[in-house]
DNA sequence: TCATAATAGTTATATTCTATAATTATATTC
DNA sequence: GAATATAATTATAGAATATAACTATTATGA
């Protein structure tokens, strides 16, 4: 049963404007995409109440137990004190807990709660669910080409 | 002549977190790849004092003399209300103009001028400059792999 | 050892980007 | 001509991002 298509589609008319210089950047490409991806992923993230940031700390968080906040805003490429409110959100939802580090008493180590563990489990399987449906048809060689250039361009590309 | 290295590394010691579920997603990658590109961008367009959605604006207005703010939001992919500041922005810099529309007084036509033409080449020459400086080494072949893949991806990958 | 510097986390703050509702002026449609 | 739609705008709020400054604690080195 195939469903009739609305057209909310407003917008505007059949024009379509040339774009020619910005599709000689690569970059141009790649923020196109990732705006669909990043869309994608709100969605997908939205009934678990997680955003990109939040999910991407708590899965970290999961296979990383016992990461310092400094090790995870590192690893986010985060500054520290915007990481403090995604922390503080997780912890208040009782996804994470911050622990004290007997030997060094300025420092916390995060670790998941059960609750945050689930809810990790939950929302990766729905992310990859998500992931596969929206990419699931691109050919696995070009996907796998992609991959690697895109690894290559953040260790610095010609410059790294 | 070699300048001697500084050390500005602090950051968090040699630990390096532990991502392989992230890894398993394709966003995850083009996100971090993304960041690094964006990263050059600012700093390349910086002095122009162009941020990216600003020297896009430009460049579309300079590739589709006289089209409507609408349409340019369309383009941009950013809602109306947002793209106003733009524009504004680029107006009193005096790089573009907003030209009323005799057969729709609502509409502005949006046309740049001598001196906004003047930077959008400069402006350009670097941005294409820095780009191959960073992505210069990347195989031609694997380049367009990539990019016919983001534009796949652009027009809803599977579900488009 | 003690003074100094460095680090972990936090607070405060500012900028930018993004999103929605509502308003005015003009155009279109029935 | 009345109802509706569109173009641009204003107002507002939520996020992401970036820097400076502060407290508490740890590390360094004269």
């Amino acid at each position: 049963m195939v469903e009739p298509v609305k057209k909310p589609t407003r917008k505007t008319d059949g024009f379509v404007a040339n774009d020619t210089t910005l599709r000689t950047f690569v970059g141009y490409h790649m923020k196109r995409a990732f705006n669909v991806v990043q869309a994608d992923l709100a969605k997908t993230l939205k009934p678990f109440e997680l955003r990109m940031l939040t999910y991407t700390a708590l899965v970290l968080i999961v296979d990383n137990p016992g990461l310092s906040q400094s090790q995870l805003a590192d690893a986010m490429d985060v500054e520290r004190p915007n990481l403090v409110v995604i922390v503080d959100e997780l912890e208040q939802r009782e996804l994470i807990v911050r622990q004290r580090v007997p030997t060094d008493r300025r420092a916390y180590a995060l670790r998941v709660t059960l609750k945050g563990q689930h809810l990790f489990q939950q929302a990766t399987d729905a992310v990859t669910a998500h992931e596969k449906a929206l990419l699931g048809d691109i050919d696995t060689g070009a996907q796998d080409t992609m991959i690697a250039t895109l690894i290559h361009i953040q260790s610095g590309g010609a410059k790294g």
